[in-house]
This record gives structure tokens, C-alpha cells and sequence, in this order.
DNA sequence: TTGTAGGCGTTATCAT
DNA sequence: ATGATAACGCCTACAA
């Protein structure tokens, strides 16, 4: 009876067993047309493939990852908070890594993780169900960063870490914050402002670094008394300054400062952007919305999310990419400046 | 030299055979003691546990997934839309879900699907990469779910179908409009008002009836001109016509309606609740951040997929659960109105 | 109660 | 170029 339940498994469950008795060849082969590696014949192949095709075969893949001891399966780790506002950004890298996945024959599977508990992604490596896991920037203490290093479990950081030989993938904001300054510098012959935040912000830094460079590439120096630190502070005072300077563009560095920037504009009766325009180095939905759309460096999630999986694809494929990895970002014109180059 | 290398593999590479051959029993008495199947002395079986507890070994679910044919992964199908505002929705879809998956010692694995297009939830089924899937009410034409069936893919949906036999869970809402109206009722002697949408929507009746439903329980009968089907365009004459009446409670149907309502009421010098309390059937975001905050039914995501992927589960486990399946609303008590209950 | 052996469906290593 | 056969690590029917 043991033979009568597998001529009954064999008759619906198609399998290289099956595959190869019916093309009477081994299952080797049929193996190998398959994978692609391994010398078949033209014609043997393609005889396979054609068959395979026609069953509407495909590999079992729990199968195959015993076989390779490779699961195909990719970790994502995204938080448990109480923060609607962080939503879209994680569905985005969901959305990204997946499509990454899928494009290379990997899936995406979640780790769902608290407030300094991380046992969901434990599951995860404990049990080998994942080559790798691809980490967001929510964990403050590093302690999921560590134990994976612990674990030699391969990973990527979407975000920032300055800890050595952590592969990681970042949006490049200096390079939009130069690329949008640039713009700006060719529209306001007198130079462009920038409201900043607290100087000793690590991303403040890098914004102001892209500002300056687009001023050097310009063959320009930085008129550091339009450059306003803290400008939440003493926004009232910097923009007088700037408009009576006749300065036509201002670049504020985040959208919590330029949406207040925009409140003060209209509250003096300042046109934007025909007497002032006004970019942001940090897109958010408000700014699309506020009265006056706000042109703003957009960080596409999706597309930086895509990369960290290609990366960490790279990285199980065996090939060495660099740690330090960057996303350019796209600038989102809006009515509060446009660009006259194109 | 196999044997070299196979010695070297058993030192760091835990597996059955490696506690089996160290505690001098067999694999079969480990795989017994772990999983708790079939009958093992309980010396034995502690004596395994405890071994096992102090290598920290997990049992490799890959071959646990091929030796049993059983993936333990389930698949949950998340659309890739411009539309940023159900993105909270998903999420907690997702969080959900892996809760009630890691309870049970399953995991979830994403498939990322838009407009008419879903071949990654091919692959996860094709490959046999998931158990089952969770579906969520997103596919208009239907397709997925014809697809799940054709494939016998066991699969929940999260939202409502009639389409017979189709697993389904939702939130309760005609329960929680009857527990809510019935809270107003012990506050308002000559009534509650209901300001709804139109008359022949789905949800709209069944928020009726939940509305009529706590009127029989309390032995009242529904007053019927202080419905107001379509209220949207008529307003004004339906909050005069209340107010006039001494009517101390209304509700409304949803957010958007309630809004409108809210604002009328503040532009007519109305105060709430003081003069008329309000309450509304669906809950939002603009009604929590109300210039006066709004009581509001609330549908918990994460409870209901969390029970979604619970009945998924069960299903996968040969249990016969219900076929359609409802998750109790809860009552977001803000200053529009306040149950004096408790 | 415990052990033996075969199977799950691939991939990889040898031969031929 | 192709095939036989042994892993991969676990589960389970059957035997003892």
C-alpha cells in the first residue's frame, strides 16, 4: 500500500522524479537545463524546458533551500510603534525590498519588532529562515546590530551607521541639497540663503556641506551671514535680512522649518516665489499641500529600499560591493521655485 | 576526506543527528521530545530538552518545511499604491498578522501586488513558499481571490465577500454603532439623532442597524425623522431641526459627515458636548485632532488581522472554524462625548 | 518507550 | 553530455 500512496502523490504532484522518468533522462538533468549550471546538450535542454513549461513545473523551494542550505527568503525588520507618521516609510521599504527579492527569486519575510525586543527576528536567524536581513534605522541602542554580527548573520542598513563594515545604504543628501542649490545659485545672482537647524545635527552638516559645494562648484564662496544656524529661533530676523539684501531663493534644511518659514512669508505679505522662492532640503506631505506647494528634495524610499535589497543580494551572492552605499534623491518641483534649466 | 569534512561540519552545525549521537539515543527520540508527538519517556525527553536548551539549538525549518511538506510561512498580499493614506492600514495589517504567525510559530512572507498584477503571489504559491494567504480588500475585479481557489491555496480575507465559502473576517460594525448609540441613549432621554449617508450603501445600513438595534434593546422605538439619510447636503436643517427638539445626542454615520457637523455646530456657536454631544460611526484622524476631539467608533487593524491570521491558521490545522468572522470595534472616548457608564 | 529506515524534492559529487 | 548516488536535516510508519 505504500506504492499505491506514491503512484497517487506522483499522479498530481509533479516533481523532477516524474519530470525525468517521463523524458527519460535523470533528474540530473532536468535539474541542470533548469538551474543553468552544469554542461546539458542544446536539444536534451530544451526538451526539458519545453515539457516543464507545458506542466506548468516549478521546484519545490523548501526542497531546494535544504538542498543549497539557502532559503531564498530575505528579513525585513520594521517597528511596532504607536507612530502613524513612519507608516508610508516602511510600507516603501517593503514595497522596495520586495520588488528587489522577487526580481532575483528571493522573498520577503517580516520581522516585527519592539521597543528593545527583537525575538520575532530572532525566530528569523534562529531558525534559518532567512540568507539575510535588512534592517531600518529604529534601533537606537544597536542591539539588533550587534546580535546579527554575533550570529554572522548578513545584513544591510538602510540609513546611516558609522560603525566600520556595516553595509549600508543611505539617501545621498548632500549631493540634492548641492544639486538644488546649484539651481538656485543660476536664478539668484546674489546668492542663496539657508535656514538651518542646530549645527551640531549630523544631517544639518551634510545639508550645509551639499549647499557649500554647489557654491564652489559654481566657482562661488558661501556668504556665511546668509547661512542662518537655529534659524526656528529668529526666522523673522533672517528673512528680513534676506529680503532686504535682495536675495531671490532661500533653502530652508527641513520642512519643520520651512513650513514655518512659509507661515512667516505670508504673514509679511511676501510673495512666493515671485518675490522670494523657497526650497526645502526635506520633502513631507505638508509641504505638498501647504498653500503654496514647496519645491523639496524628495528621499525615494522605494528606491533606496530596492538598492538595500540588491546590496544585500550582492553581499549572499558573494560578491564584495561597498559598505557605504547612497540613493540619489530626486528634487519635486513645486510652485515655490522651478528650476529654468529645462 | 568526507569524513574529515563531515567531522568538521558537526562542530559548529548543531543538527538532530549531532544530539542524537552525543545523548546515545536516536533522532527519532529527539525529534519526538521537541515536538512532543508520540510518546517519549519523560526522563528522556527532559534530558533531550535540556540539552538542547543548553546548545541553544533550533531545528532547521527548512527541512522541518520539506520532511513535513508544511512551509510554515503564510503569505499576506499588500497592494503597491500611490495612495499614501492607507498605508497605517497596511501596516497594521502586517504587524497583525505576524503576531498571531509567531504565536504559532509560523512566519509571514510578503507579496507585493498592483493593479491587476500579481505574480508575486504566483511565486509564493507556485513555489509552494506559504501555507496559506491573507488577503486584503483590495482586489476589485476578484481575480486573486478566483486564483487562490483554482490553486486550492487556503486563504483569509480581511474585509468582507459574499462570494460564499470565502473565509472572511471584519470589524463588527453594526455592534459597535448598537453598543455606542446605546451609551447615548441612557444619556439623551428624547433620542439620538443619526446624521448618515445614503440610504443605499452597505455600510451605511449596516450602521443603521446597529443604530435601530440598541433602540429595540433599550425598548424604544427608532424615531425615523430624526434620520437623516443623505445628510451630507442638508445639514444646517437637520442640526436645527435636532437642537429644536432638545435632542442632547447625534450621530454620525462617518468621519467626513462628522466633520461637517463639527464645523457647522462651532460656526452656529453650538458647544460640544455641552449643548449637543456627537459621536461619529468611523473613526479618522482629523476627528481624533479636532478642534474638539471626537468619540468615535474604531476599527483595530491589528486585532482584527491578528484574528485573521489566527483563523488562517486554524484552518491550516484542520480545525473548521466559521466561515465569516467579526472583530468587536472599540469606543474611542473623547471629549464630544463620554459615556457615563463607568 | 525507543530505534530503524525510508521519504520529502532538490543540489552536488562523482563516475561514465 | 549524462547518470547514479549521496547529501541536506527532519518526520514518521513500522518494527522491536
Amino acid at each position: 500500500m505504500r506504492n499505491m500512496d506514491n503512484r497517487l502523490r506522483n499522479a498530481d504532484k509533479i516533481t523532477m522524479d516524474v519530470i525525468a522518468k517521463n523524458l527519460e533522462v535523470s533528474k540530473t538533468t532536468v535539474s541542470r537545463a533548469i538551474s543553468g549550471k552544469g554542461r546539458v546538450g542544446r536539444e536534451t535542454r530544451d526538451k526539458v524546458l519545453r515539457y516543464i513549461e507545458s506542466l506548468g513545473y516549478k521546484p519545490n523551494s523548501m526542497a531546494r533551500a535544504l538542498a543549497g542550505s539557502k532559503t531564498f527568503n530575505i528579513g525585513v525588520v520594521i517597528p511596532d510603534t504607536g507612530d502613524r507618521g513612519d507608516s508610508p516609510f516602511f510600507k516603501d521599504c517593503l514595497i522596495g525590498v520586495t520588488a528587489a527579492s522577487a526580481r532575483r527569486d528571493y522573498d520577503t519575510v517580516l520581522a516585527v519588532v519592539s521597543e528593545g525586543n527583537y525575538g520575532n527576528l530572532e525566530r528569523l536567524v534562529n531558525g534559518r529562515r532567512v540568507d539575510g536581513i535588512i534592517l531600518t534605522r529604529q534601533d537606537k541602542s544597536g542591539k539588533m546590530l550587534s546580535y546579527l554580527r554575533r550570529q554572522d548573520m548578513p545584513f544591510v542598513l538602510i540609513g546611516s551607521d558609522s560603525d566600520s563594515g556595516v553595509y549600508q545604504i543611505d539617501s545621498d543628501q548632500k549631493d540634492g541639497c548641492c544639486e538644488l542649490t546649484a539651481k538656485m545659485l543660476r536664478q539668484s545672482p546674489k546668492g542663496v540663503a539657508l535656514l538651518a537647524g542646530p549645527k551640531d545635527m549630523g544631517v544639518e552638516r551634510l545639508r550645509y556641506e551639499g549647499y557649500a559645494q554647489a557654491f564652489e562648484l559654481a566657482g562661488l564662496k558661501v556668504n556665511e551671514s546668509f547661512v542662518f544656524w537655529n534659524s526656528e529661533s529668529r526666522l523673522d530676523g533672517a528673512l528680513d535680512k534676506i529680503l532686504k539684501a535682495g536675495i531671490k531663493c532661500a533653502a530652508c534644511s527641513d520642512d519643520l522649518i520651512c513650513l514655518k518659514v512659509m507661515e512667516r512669508l505670508k504673514q509679511k505679505g511676501v510673495s512666493v516665489p515671485d518675490r522670494l522662492q523657497v526650497v526645502s532640503f526635506f520633502d513631507s506631505e505638508e509641504l505638498e499641500n501647504n498653500d503654496v506647494p514647496v519645491t523639496s528634495l524628495h528621499v525615494d524610499t522605494k528606491f533606496l529600499s530596492q538598492k538595500a535589497g540588491d546590496l544585500l543580494i550582492d553581499i549572499l551572492d558573494g560578491k564584495n560591493p561597498d559598505v557605504c552605499n547612497y540613493a540619489k534623491c530626486s528634487v519635486l518641483y513645486r510652485s515655490s521655485f522651478r528650476s529654468n534649466a529645462g
